[in-house]
DNA sequence: GATGAATGAGCTTTCATTCAT
DNA sequence: AATGAATGAAAGCTCATTCAT
């Protein structure tokens, strides 16, 4: 009972785990209703649509990635410091849960008739985008990072982690991601600091 | 074979427009077809299927821009100012011809399924790769960009350029995108540079 | 006893209603379900099924004109008298209980699929008939009424005022549709009475 | 090749009978293509949805209606003779091609919902209406029948003839339809005729 | 009696692909 | 080469009905 994980939850995912390998138009229902062993209609109970269902995936994932963004900006250490421990807890879950990343690559990046509505702007994101953004103005007003348009930064920070992780993916990578820490969190840092 | 050849690229023009609009399962071959006034069947005559014509306009749009950025290599002119070309003629693709940008972005990167085939690691992206392997490598080699792992460099290059894009086409920029050219430049360049 | 009895007529009522609006197969149990705050599962244990409820309802409002119009039977006026009261009263149903005429209509005749089995003949509406056949015979007998085959007469009535409250329902009517009581009992009595 | 018949035309008719038969909803589309050897996706290239085709063949029957109407409109007699005209062309339809009247009554009278959006008024059954409004107006013209409101006379006729078919199709009649020619158009000119 | 989550068959509709012309 | 009607498998979604509680 104490992973009772509701069962709005374990369609969430399930489905985010098919999404994020498949697509969305090469997961169908009923695989994912095959999946956690249930009929196709029960999901139908709890997500009125196919596409209400992707909206609250994203949520969801935003949700799960902009919590361990918040918790290293809790932690008392420099920009540098910080930029390390997102580039490694983001290497991490796409290493042990990889499905949010990539459902954010596979899915959200790329199937914006999904997304159309309810989900404009940054809107379905908004959790993990609000977290680098404290991280972001906080490394500026302490003096560690060069005061510039957010998005210069965002852009750099998030494309970068997601380019790599999809390399990765591809299998291109000569060594282990986790070797490519150092290398990474530099190169943002430098690109970022104040000079 | 002039005549055919000039067929192919208008379906393969036409595809990839729509592709690149509407993403792949969204663009029917109908679509294609009536965007040209050519046949469904006739379509048929040149590709194979919908799979293949999808590989062949990675491989078409990735010629493109290696090309483009291959006259960047050619320049006689620092990293950093190479840098700024290179930034400088993605965002102008990004405004004038986007379908090769956003294909990437929303085709190739989204539905794994299709170019899984034919398209494995980087294959079909790989006249785009190697120039800017060749940027790097002589950047390195004339001691203006620091040495390390190729893809560390590239996912940065890569993933900030189409992570920027996307923010771009999400409406969710302040400015127009021209006007981050500097900020984003800079940015490329001290992480890159040797410090 | 009452309980049950109060409980079937509520599931009863509101199916009617759901049905003569939108239609038998455009109602779902659940919407029942919801109209009158019962669950889904206890309506089955006062009607076994879809149909059987469907059958319940025509008996019931069969029942309902029927007791109107035995009503104006019982009274002591001449055929013609009794004609324009069978008009008045149809027409204010039609206003203040459109539901029983409408299923009729929209759910009894359209959907024989569905009575096929119970209601064969006239069987479910016998009471509706019943009263008319009384009517007819007795103005018969009064030499009021010219004597030709029941039929004959019972579709012109019911057909011409089933029909003229479908056209009120179409919204085609010029004027209000108890400003047709007059046109339409002379018609009926003129093709009824003895010339 | 005379009985060329227009694809269109096979599936119109095909459906027609369907749809009169087992009512709209209790007829599928894999029955319409199976009834007629074509494919599903097929009658999709001629008709864009299952309600487009049942608002079409609305239109189509009542074409073909008010085509047997206008031709007995044409004839040289008294309103008399023609009504017993139409009554007789009415039931031999109903004989002879049943599917037309039953279509009306089962399908347009009763699925409002499917024709909501097209057929609004009487627009789809225009051809017949006007055909009945013709006659009606020259037999008033003419002297022969009592000048009154159309529709108290167009329900009449429709509304007797619609469920006097009805009542046939129930099977609760004592005697073959064609006999109650005589006492229907006697009916009904009784009612309509100058007193 | 009462609940409503769960089932799964069956619906309408789409679309890549074929093939007779 | 070129056409586009035809195919049919497969999708998303609905809903009458059941049943454990």
């Amino acid at each position: 009972m104490d992973k009772k994980s509701s069962k709005s939850e374990k369609i969430l995912d399930a489905a985010l785990l098919l999404f994020s390998k498949h697509g969305f138009y090469a997961t169908t229902i009923p695989d994912i209703a095959k999946s956690i062993g249930m009929s196709v209609g029960n999901i139908y109970n709890y997500f009125s649509s196919k596409e209400k269902l992707a909206k609250e995936i994203i949520k969801y994932s935003s949700d799960i990635l902009g919590e361990e963004i918040r918790r290293v900006n809790e932690q008392a250490c420099s920009s540098q410091e910080k930029i390390r421990k997102i580039v490694t807890l983001y290497f991490d879950m796409a290493s042990v849960k990889p499905q949010h990343i990539n459902y954010f690559l596979r899915v959200y990046l790329a199937n914006k008739e999904v997304f159309k509505d309810g989900c404009e702007g940054m809107l379905c994101v908004s959790a993990f985008v609000t977290e680098l953004m404290i991280f972001f103005e906080e490394g500026v007003a302490r003096g560690e990072l060069r005061n510039q348009d957010f998005f210069s930064a965002f852009g750099l920070f998030m494309g970068y982690l997601g380019g790599f992780v999809f390399l990765n993916g591809e299998g291109v990578l000569n060594k282990d991601i986790n070797e490519y820490i150092d290398d990474i969190s530099t190169n943002i840092f430098n690109a970022l600091k104040q000079q």
